[in-house]
DNA sequence: TTGCAAATTGACAGCGCTGTCATCTGTGTC
DNA sequence: GACACAGATGACAGCGCTGTCAATTTGCAA
């Protein structure tokens, strides 16, 4: 039979509930007993029962992470953020969950009341574009759901964890304007993700500094995805006057203007020079391999879940943490010729 | 407060017992009582509490889905399956989690053990190469946890999915004979994966069939991996007699083989023609896009979820499935020049 | 030494379900 | 009309923990 509680109790010659008191890390047991408790679990290899935890102490232990499905079919940006996020809960003793919930159409608060019954999470991780949902960020703050957020728009009355996107951007394009580089066009996400903005002010800020007057025509909307990329860049090549370079507000789309390129006989960096943002895997298998701004997604995972832990323990340390982003100059990129 | 089972008992006027009987499919229900049990649970929006129903039934309806981290970290493929057995685990009202299981080192069977004590799923759904290790098999049975497998070595005595791999890597091969190709190379992949086999199995019994003698120095082992396609492709270009086709055994291996030929300055498919295995995503945005197989890796997730829910939920219908693939024939294969 | 607050520990009920087993109901048989 | 029997329903305990609150011990000032 299962070790229980009350067996370590009985080994530990304390009552059910110290036992319980040192497994949950409360106050008020004093050393000697925590230690002899401890030493009792270990011994015995007690696991507690998660739906006995959960049922008598109404919690979960849970982590749920949103994504969209919507617009992120299987990315890899996704799979890295739930490996950090999954490395946080683990080192807590919480479990993981990952949970789609599309964002199209008006009933999303519904399924995600729908999912919030079905599963009681403590916490919730949301990842980008959920992150800016206000209408569900008010339902949770309604049933009291705490969660924490990777790259939302506004830091304001949030924690998790962001990068600075906008200075990233800028140092994309200043990179290609000291290559020489004048028309430089920029493909951007869809409107709605916070890190189109972001990466089109960047770029703005950078060409405005540089004395540059916007070109309109040099900016085009994509939607994150490798094909909108291609359209993108057909779309600028049949300009009479062609950019020098493109700088794409994501990866796939950047490997989607190299695809173009490749179509309309363009060599990219002699003829055309394009970076990226993201620095996912693909970014680095292309020929030639994408300059590209890399963002330490499974590290921002980490700490998004750590912050929310911090709230579910009840520790008020929670924030919003900055991370670092690097410019990875590879070969796609070069000189203006 | 929430709505408890036995507030539906007392709406539907029945025992709590009766309740449940509907909530968990029971026989001996009358189709009245049923219909009116069913219509008090609909009209109160009655969502039962995972961990009461866990503590009292014994059960957790969780599915762990295993996979080794040690050779796929986030990939797209496992990103498929993952989103494939989680729909067939919400279409049954189950929880899935995703777990890694590092295959490295000899005590993989006492992480599982932890895991197990846990998270207490009631089954678990294994991808390759985990779904090979004899002693991880041999404890799930005597834990008795059901366990259903995607593409498994053996497909004897287990329930899943699989595809035939061999035949895949055959009709592969046959399209580059049909092209006219003669010394054709194949990277190989890790040896104690099925995969790498199988399609080694399948590149031999074409070329066998074409009449070709095997040429030792055709077939390098790779890793699965970009780098080891690069690795492998360097070296085949080395040769005297330069292959003039490259079967990678998946799609990264095949983006590092079109890496390398790049760097060595041999167009594709003028100067070579490479295929891979898989069809990523990746595979549609390299250029010139990748000839691949197509597997249907996130149907195959769903079916092997599918059969294991079947034996969890006492059907004796589980089975070893077989699903489709098919060639895609793209950009990256010409004839011979 | 005494007294009192704070720290430590324990008794007990109950979280919301399901397993077990008893009871009841309706049907068919002779 | 009495009896047997399968099907339908319910009573009740208990799954393994934690919350509440009471009891006990400890530390320290007077």
């Amino acid at each position: 039979m299962r070790v229980r509680l009350e067996d370590v109790a009985r080994a530990a010659s304390v009552s059910p509930k110290t036992v319980s008191r040192v497994l949950n890390d409360e106050a008020n047991v004093s050393d000697a007993t925590r230690l002899r408790v401890r030493a009792a679990m270990e011994a015995m290899d007690y696991r507690p029962l998660p739906s006995a935890r959960s049922l008598a102490g109404n919690r979960s232990f849970l982590v749920a992470m949103l994504y969209d499905n919507n617009d992120n079919p299987a990315s890899t940006y996704l799979a890295e953020i739930q490996d950090g996020v999954l490395e946080a809960c683990d080192s807590h003793r919480y479990s993981m969950m990952m949970r789609p919930l599309r964002m199209r159409g008006d009933d999303f608060v519904r399924r995600l009341d729908a999912l919030i019954s079905d599963h009681h999470p403590d916490g919730v991780v949301l990842t980008p574009p959920i992150t800016d949902y206000a209408p569900l960020l008010k339902r949770l703050r309604e049933r009291g759901i705490p969660y924490a957020s990777v790259s939302p728009m506004s830091r304001a009355d949030n924690i998790g964890v962001h990068m600075d996107e906008q200075r990233a951007a800028r140092t994309m394009v200043e990179h290609l304007l000291s290559l020489g580089h004048r028309r430089i066009a920029h493909v951007s996400g869809i409107s709605d993700h916070g890190a189109s903005g972001w990466r089109l002010a960047g770029y703005r800020e950078a060409m405005a500094a540089a004395g540059l007057a916007e070109d309109p025509a040099l900016v085009v909307q994509g939607a994150f995805t490798f094909g909108s990329g291609v359209d993108a860049a057909r779309q600028l090549f049949a300009l009479k006057q062609r950019p020098t370079a493109v700088f794409a507000a994501n990866d796939d789309m950047a490997s989607g203007v190299m695809w173009a390129a490749h179509e309309a006989g363009l060599k990219v960096p002699q003829d055309l020079s394009v970076c990226g943002f993201d620095d996912i895997p693909l970014a680095s298998q292309l020929w030639p391999a994408l300059t590209t701004i890399r963002q330490p997604s499974r590290e921002m995972g980490k700490m998004a879940a750590l912050q929310l832990l911090e709230v579910l323990r009840g520790r008020g340390e929670a924030q919003m943490m900055q991370m670092p982003f690097s410019l990875e100059v590879r070969d796609s990129t070069a000189p203006v010729s």
